[in-house]
DNA sequence: TTCTTGGTTGAAAGCGTTCTCATTATACAT
DNA sequence: ATGTATAATGAGAACGCTTTCAACCAAGAA
């Protein structure tokens, strides 16, 4: 079925129809109302493809993400998805692997599937497909805090903030030895971690050693690392972890090992999780409002594509606040309970 | 730059240039290269929607998916992603919310968007609509054991089984009264269960006495369980829960009412997780390979849409076995360890 | 030389829309 | 009735591609 068959059918042109279709008002009231009919009758919908090759247009925004593993991704791609299809927009789905490259395709495909507007996760585009994309007027948001171009419209989270008060807060209990746990990749997170981590120890008022570590993402990961550092008698007064799954083998590594937490040593995670509150002990974790995260670039998007927000020369960042869950697992903490829930 | 342009530049036809893109080898060797040199030079890709109206194909498959929230979806998210871009597919991602309506509205906009396949996660798409897909000729693959139309292709894991056999072992170890928490949703997963758990009870030797729950999907859903659970005196001498999240929280509730695991209340799940392995005590549960089921959804899709399998009037069904992971939260186990692993 | 064959190529129709522009219908004032 | 402004409609070009069909060309056979 197609709109010339429904033309005939109507007896109307096909002119008609596609006003009826695109701009209702500019046909007449018995004219729309019967032609709606005899689309309704025949079930039809405009031919997609045709539509969009007119119209430049997809009602489409692509979403490249570097992986679907993580529970902070798969917030991010929730979000996208419920503000994208409130507004009647699908989403176009990417997985990157942090692979440049891969990347650098997939924008290449959806430039060629003509989306109206990219979201991209941890960019590690090169400037020059960063430049093309923009010359194009082709409307993006990035989601991390990696500028590309001067005018990059960005959304996040502010970790570094974040790793701060985390920081602070160990600070704050009396640890003199802190150790970071970061991701493999030296990505701009474990960058805002830290900073955050050594703006909190130059506020400290009295010296505090520090080092950190690197392990895949994984409980595997935490529970090397501990391990090892058990191995070596070198265990911290305090372990920071980048996320909540290496909190949990840096846990079990210790219970393994009769290390108590936090007696022995003070635990916390920079990603909160469902499962976070219910270990023993309960990890304290700094919430991510991830899925608002998503949410609020996919608007962000949909504001530029629909013309809303002027987007040229004009970065326009939003940034969302974690908030410091204190529980158990880096000691006493009453004091503080009153002063951060 | 169209294929027009290119035409004009490389000294050629239009229609040339489209076959050295469709049919290099209907064009001669040296045309062939100087025509895709001057496509390369200006960086040229042919417009997809204008080979999409034509060819009536696009490239695409659809994944329609309650939602995004639960590990086991995201793993099946992941797989079929995996799979789907290295055979050069787009996949198009809409978010059902179980709810059979925009379940609907989404394989209408599949539809008109020519997707090539479509893969649906827990379908409850009526007859009808069923119907006029399998008429239009469009590859499906169902993930889920719910087969609505009688030639359909289905993927799921032996979730029965899998209840069986745990349910089976909680049997083994002695227990006669075993409680199963299940999700709220009559879905079809929540039967297979049934199934399992009374298959297994009805082969025990002796009599076993059995209840059942539902609670939703999370970690506060399994404690208030549990909580319940203890206000009325009630606790079975093992839980068996749906999912790893409400375990989590069965544990938390039993923890914080004094009640032992596994020695006053055996836990097991019937979906594991990197942290069940992490617990105190550690999760029993099923391991359910999900990525695979994605991916194995994904080739068995594209091997329709390619032609390579027969799909008319073959229901071509792929099942996958979980698997037993026996851990601590159900009591000593040595025996079975050897049986099992 | 002339005919045949088969490989290369180009002209033009079609895919299903939207949009511009010209035309026709309607309403209202004269 | 007549003219005029405006609303409603239709004809046809354009979007960028694929494909059919006819034309062309070279090489070998008669």
């Amino acid at each position: 079925m197609n709109i010339k068959r429904i033309a005939e059918l109507a007896g109307v042109s096909v002119a008609t129809v596609s006003r009826v279709i695109n701009h209702p008002e500019r046909v007449r009231d018995k004219t729309r109302e019967h032609v709606l009919n005899v689309m309704h009758e025949y079930n039809y919908t405009p031919n997609w493809f045709a539509q969009s090759l007119n119209l430049e247009s997809s009602k489409t925004i692509a979403l490249l993400i570097p992986g679907i593993e993580t529970n902070f991704f798969q917030q991010i791609i929730s979000g996208v998805e419920t503000v994208a299809g409130n507004k009647a927009y699908a989403v176009l789905f990417g997985q990157t692997s942090n692979l440049p490259t891969r990347e650098a395709e997939f924008v290449d495909m959806m430039i060629n599937r003509k989306v109206d507007g990219i979201i991209q996760v941890n960019s590690q585009l090169d400037l020059e497909k960063a430049l093309s994309m923009q010359n194009l007027g082709l409307p993006r948001v990035h989601i991390g805090k990696n500028r590309i171009l001067s005018n990059d419209t960005l959304c996040y989270l502010d970790i570094e903030e974040g790793a701060l008060r985390m920081t602070r807060h160990l600070i704050e209990l009396g640890h003199s030895s802190i150790m970071a746990l970061l991701e493999e990749t030296n990505s701009s997170t474990s960058e805002q971690m830290n900073s955050g981590f050594h703006r909190a120890l130059r506020g400290a008022g009295h010296t505090v050693f520090f080092s950190s570590a690197q392990a895949e993402n994984s409980v595997r990961g935490g529970y090397l690392t501990v391990q090892r550092l058990i191995l070596s008698k070198s265990i911290p007064g305090a372990l920071v972890t980048a996320s909540d799954l290496q909190a949990i083998g840096a846990m079990k590594a210790a219970r393994d090992a009769q290390i108590k937490i936090p007696d022995d040593m003070a635990l916390a995670s920079l990603t909160d999780s469902a499962v976070c509150s219910v270990l023993s002990p309960a990890l304290t974790a700094l919430e991510l409002p991830s899925k608002k995260l998503g949410m609020a670039a996919a608007r962000m998007l949909i504001d530029q594509i629909e013309g809303i927000l002027p987007y040229v020369d004009m970065p326009h960042d939003l940034i969302l606040q974690p908030k410091l869950k204190i529980r158990e697992s880096c000691g006493n903490t009453q004091d503080f309970y009153e002063w951060f829930d």
